[in-house]
DNA sequence: AACTATTTATAAGA
DNA sequence: TTCTTATAAATAGTT
């Protein structure tokens, strides 16, 4: 608006748009404040930069809150209640989905069974069977593995041992044999035994 | 700003002062429009005048609702915020408690073990186990329950139908006697039989 | 609503 | 960022 009319479109450079955001900015906020007092008006500017800074003004006669409350109430716009509201609601299901599933534990437990009938008490007895049974097959299979690998230790140990015995003999047979040093360093931990 | 300076205080004339805020008023969202297309920039406007009158000016880019949005999530100092946050924390807090309660269910189904060392699954055998046997008890002590209350009812069906004979009886004898009507009726659901 | 004398805002340059 | 300044824009008071 001075030296040459502005065209009215984005200023492409960077350096400059930000330059005119922050002297415009201070300009609307000026002319905020002079309706505030001219006119006895309240007024509230929010506004975003490109590199998303906030920037507010708000007339001195009132807060942001009591503005929004005022815009809610006389727009009929619900700005963020609804938010609010949605969360409260998404936390009670939640808090009731929890307290089912913790009833859900207590009665597989064998408490709280005084509101279950008769079938439903049933059921819970044979599906519990079930999963026990499916536990202790569980469980056998660590222990299957268990010994498997105890065993594939145990058949490595012979034959660390036999190996041993074999460069103990290699040695006594013949002095010159290439020494193989601290066998047990080497081995100890194949074998399971602390070095 | 021309015809003379103008004094920065309240316009006490109530007919100029409107007509100044509607003026004033226009230039402002004029400028918002301006700052909005050459910067890129989101800007609200939310003014009342002294009649409570509301005018508003936004961004095309943006709706009220989401600047309030952002407005709350980046200004983070009031209350809206700290109560939106705090509803965000619980919420998290209650996903996590409810899928570790979903997961020990799932273990206690026999399902998702893999994750169970050999002592944890002894435990959750062991603990199963008692569970088993405490619905076992409730289930039977359902069902001494329900046989008792069944002796009860015959019980009292034996003495409804000693009633009847007697009333059958004195019928027989006396025609004149008081007729008892629909016997059946009135003492079927008693008995615990369809009417 | 229009007009217009003035004040104000501000783009570009320093 | 701040100052300067030429010029555009806003607007108070009037019609």
């Amino acid at each position: 608006m001075a030296r040459g009319k502005m065209e009215m479109k984005k200023i492409e450079n960077k350096a400059s748009r930000q330059v005119t955001y922050s002297k415009r900015r201070n300009g609307l906020f000026k002319k905020a404040k002079e309706l505030t007092v001219l006119c006895d008006a309240k007024v509230s500017i929010i506004m975003f930069s490109t590199t998303e800074k906030l920037h507010e003004y708000i007339s001195p006669s009132i807060t942001t809150k009591q503005l929004f409350d005022e815009y809610q109430k006389i727009s009929g716009n619900d700005l963020w209640s609804s938010h609010y509201e949605r969360n409260l609601k998404k936390l009670k299901e939640h808090k009731e989905v929890n307290s089912n599933l913790r009833r859900e534990i207590r009665q597989r437990r064998g408490e709280s069974l005084n509101d279950l009938n008769l079938k439903e008490l049933h059921g819970l007895e044979q599906e519990i069977e079930v999963a026990v049974e499916l536990i202790r097959d569980r469980k056998y299979r660590v222990i299957t593995n268990r010994i498997e690998a105890h065993k594939k230790k145990s058949r490595n140990a012979e034959e660390v041992q036999r190996f041993i015995l074999h460069e103990l003999d290699a040695r006594n047979e013949d002095p010159q044999y290439g020494l193989v040093d601290n066998i047990a360093g080497d081995y100890g931990s194949l074998l399971g035994c602390p070095n």
